[in-house]
DNA sequence: GACAAATGAGACACTAGAGACAAATGTCTC
DNA sequence: GAGACATTTGTCTCTAGTGTCTCATTTGTC
């Protein structure tokens, strides 16, 4: 878990250190205090969130921190490497996973925005993984993209069980694009 | 008792290690010297109870070190819940994962110091999890204990690929709980 | 047993929090 | 638009605490 120095902060909003102190002892920004003179750090996460909340564009210097993540689950290695190069051309942070496993390692390990998932691996019942993530409160914000070659009926009750939207196989790419950018609100 | 160096709570601290060293000769943080040149080490619950004191967050490192946890893959319900009912009984948190999926989201969700490994399960190959699990860094400290019915040669195999110990389906409850006892270092 | 890496502690320069005050910015009223 | 007032920011200063450098010694590793 990174802190952050008032000393950066104030680089990264260019006023003065003093400034940065008073945030935090205002409670303005979320810090704590160490003991000793008591320097005052301050979580990574807590910064962007008080950025977020004074509409504070993002230095250039934590972008790549901070930068969209998409996992793609899929059991076929030219799928997922196409979907992969895709999205990474998009300017997405992609991780990619072969089974269920290293799916939900990658779920929680990356923190990603968005996955695609593909219905049908063997081992792997893609509607557990829907039903799991929509049970879980603290991955509500993700949104899912289902691809598969499935029938419509099943592409339905995918949506029903919380799939943000559906894809049949094969997609065209402009259209997975699309849908992506969307759901993340983008462009 | 598991203890910490000045280094790593400079680490979470994101102080120098010299800064940790006057702490500990201060009393701001509790702790003990050895004998040689005197290093310093600080038990983990004093190191908590300090984080409590300073009103410090918990270092994501250290959030589910306070109560062992185990994690217990398994897809035959039979075993999951007699193998949950014995570890309870030896006072552990123990959390089941039936599948690849739940067992990936579940080691990093709960971070235990401890998996039970069913090596041959459908649509998940154990040695995967294995390697997978041996390649992270921050999982360096999980033990596996490998409980299979396969054969010797494989298990060998197993304890290659970083396994801590390997069971023989069925076991004695008593033998399984001494090797997790032993790879915990508890009693 | 030998070599590399780690660590406590001393010395010293420098940092960073806080108080005080001035300057700048925003708000309200007329 | 001007004046009065409140709020915030920057500057200066002080000082305890922190980082850096160094060294001797210990610990870890092979």
């Amino acid at each position: 878990m990174k802190t952050l120095k008032p000393s950066e902060i104030a680089a990264y909003c260019d006023v003065h250190q003093r400034t940065v102190s008073r945030w935090i002892a205002n409670g303005d920004l979320k810090g704590h205090k160490l003991p000793g003179r008591g320097n005052y750090r301050v979580l990574l996460d807590d910064f962007l969130l008080f950025l977020q909340k004074f509409q504070i564009p993002l230095p250039a210097e934590l972008q790549n921190l901070t930068q969209t993540s998409v996992l793609v689950i899929d059991d076929e290695p030219g799928y997922r490497n196409s979907l992969k190069r895709l999205l990474v051309q998009q300017g997405f942070k992609v991780t990619t996973a072969k089974d269920g496993f290293a799916a939900g390692v990658s779920l929680l390990a990356e923190k990603p925005q968005l996955v695609t998932l593909d219905l049908q691996m063997p081992g792997l019942d893609g509607f557990d993984v829907l039903h799991y993530i929509r049970q879980r409160a603290d991955l509500n914000d993700l949104k899912i993209v289902v691809i598969s070659g499935l029938s419509q009926a099943e592409l339905d009750q995918a949506k029903a069980a919380g799939a943000d939207a559906v894809l049949t196989k094969p997609f065209e790419n402009h259209v997975l694009i699309q849908v992506v950018n969307q759901l993340l609100n983008r462009g």
